[in-house]
DNA sequence: CTGAAAGCGCTTACAG
DNA sequence: CTGAAAGCGCTTACAG
């Protein structure tokens, strides 16, 4: 491989120049050429290493998500891969599967200065080693500390999910949830889902399993089933669901949810509409999963690249950006006209 | 933060007494234990870029995919992670959207020794740019020079196809495929199942939809449901459809032939089975989107971390791996006792 | 605008 | 086993 070096001899400039030229400084129109000239003809290209080591910035960052099986997960890496590569960023990609070891291990890259930032969906109690100063963005996730954030608007999205049923003319509701308590998304949905409720009046149940934690892909399938079977055991009389409309924290825990139900045979939307969280896909511009509040997982990536950008160029970036949620039909509600 | 020569001096030894502890060579008991101690007490971390300019490896490895939306390519990417990741290395994530440019980047990138090797599933002619000894493992593609890869039984599995449909009693196939002719794979699958049909003496067709490039995740929908709408115009009559097993290319090809078919008023799967190929499901351990060929997606990726960290290591590594596929049931079959 | 030189933080022959 | 020193390929004040 090239170096600088002798690119600096074949073009008859000194090392400084050739720096200078691959890093867009002013310099001679002609020695600019004869640098670009060598560059081209000795096929040169830059040592990241040697640049990584002495400048201040790598232009790589790293994303840190739980897994890859939830298709949110998957598809707010890929936009955000897009999001860093327009930009001419490199990604590093770290899968945490909830453990928190992993996670710091990658905040400790970062102050290696191995990477310039890092984008999380964390779930640990992580924010200790998130250093003043470390750009860091968060998705969906509030720190006590300081730290910056990204999110739709969960709260907005649980008041949305009332709004559909009421207009469906939902008379009984339930709001089902998973995640730890860390995770102050699923709280925040189930509060504006309830404050909608209260507002309106309309009969509203919790069924809360904050106990199993649904990062790594809701695999506890069995626990789900079992505390379904529990809390359903006297909901469902004669093949009759008290509730006639269910919201769930996750897209996921909806499907088995309707899965659970039609087991009952309950008729979904028929008996009970169900509306999901996520706006998640059977595939690319498929139908969608379940009727569901989506996520804008495109613009959320894109925000978190941003802010993350804007805070490695030391740049003032807002603490939280909220961006807003839409009711996407899937199946599980009943249309209205 | 401290340098190598802070802990030197703490300790008392040279610097490289410290490199060699660093990198688990032979040093005096009592050096070792002081070196350590100093690593503590400052709170070294090395810094990996000029660990990189200096040694040949970097403990990087990049991995590249079309997109993240076809959950193939996610989980894929998930335990390629994983395998990594309990080998200290770490992973960068290129999304390539099927273009070649980009795939070309990531390839100069281990060029550069950014990255110790790559493990790409690429759709592109980029085999030129792998030059002899890059380390550079393909899934799923065979190149006609000499690059390593790991594959499934592509032909196996629909031999396999075949047989399932054949102890269902079906009397008239179709094998339908998306894809690019260079994608090899698909060309094999169907090899299998018309070599199967042909010894069984089962009628088949085959539509073939190359010129649709499924990689993005199918977005062409409205051109595949044009090719179904032309292909289909005869072979369905009087809500009657000719054939009586169907097998697809992919999972997601499947899926949407499904949709295809009930909208026409045919009942799957007791009018008409169909199987596909990749065994994806709907979410972690749950059902399967449809009746499928599976692949073994975590086998496969170790495989190619494997395979990849051998050729890194330059040791001898087999130029091509096949992994068996079994039959799943996802309700798209009738099962047969 | 340009060049000579120092230095980023490591690793690695080379002596001892 | 250990240390002194060169050098990996860049960037960046500093003079000119």
């Amino acid at each position: 491989m090239a170096t600088v070096k002798e690119v600096a001899e074949m073009a008859g400039v000194s090392v400084g120049t050739v720096s200078k030229v691959l890093n867009g400084i002013q310099v001679g129109e002609k020695n600019k050429e004869k640098v670009e000239q060598a560059i081209r003809v000795l096929g040169y290209e830059i040592n990241v290493y040697a640049r990584g080591l002495r400048a201040q910035n790598t232009y790589t960052a790293a994303v840190i998500v739980p897994n890859l099986y939830n298709q949110f997960f998957a598809l707010f890496v890929e936009y955000v891969e897009k999001a860093f590569s327009s930009r001419g960023y490199k990604l590093m990609l770290c899968i945490s599967s909830g453990d928190a070891k992993k996670e710091v291990d990658y905040i400790t890259l970062s102050r290696q200065n191995k990477v310039d930032g890092i984008i999380g969906i964390t779930y640990n109690d992580i924010e200790q080693y998130v250093t003043e100063g470390m750009p860091f963005v968060s998705l969906d996730r509030h720190f006590i500390q300081q730290v910056h954030c990204v999110t739709c608007d969960n709260y907005g999205g649980g008041w949305m999910a009332g709004t559909v049923f009421a207009k469906a003319h939902c008379k009984s509701l339930l709001y089902v949830r998973t995640g730890s308590d860390l995770s102050g998304e699923t709280m925040k949905r189930g509060r504006g889902f309830e404050d909608y409720c209260k507002s309106k009046q309309i009969r509203f149940e919790v069924l809360d399993m904050h106990d199993i934690d649904d990062q790594n892909g809701l695999d506890d399938h069995n626990r789900i089933y079992a505390c379904f079977d529990t809390f359903f055991k006297d909901k469902i009389v004669n093949g009759k669901c008290i509730f006639d409309g269910i919201f769930t924290s996750g897209d996921y825990l909806a499907l088995m949810l309707k899965e659970y139900l039609e087991k009952q045979e309950i008729v979904v939307p028929q008996d009970v509409q169900i509306i999901g969280f996520d706006g998640l896909q059977l595939y690319k511009d498929g139908p969608y999963m379940v009727s569901s509040i989506a996520q804008p997982i495109p613009k959320l990536a894109e925000k978190c690249v941003d802010n993350l950008l804007g805070l490695i160029q030391k740049e003032e970036v807002e603490m939280l950006s909220m961006l807003p949620v839409t009711f996407v039909e899937g199946g599980t509600t009943k249309a209205v006209y």
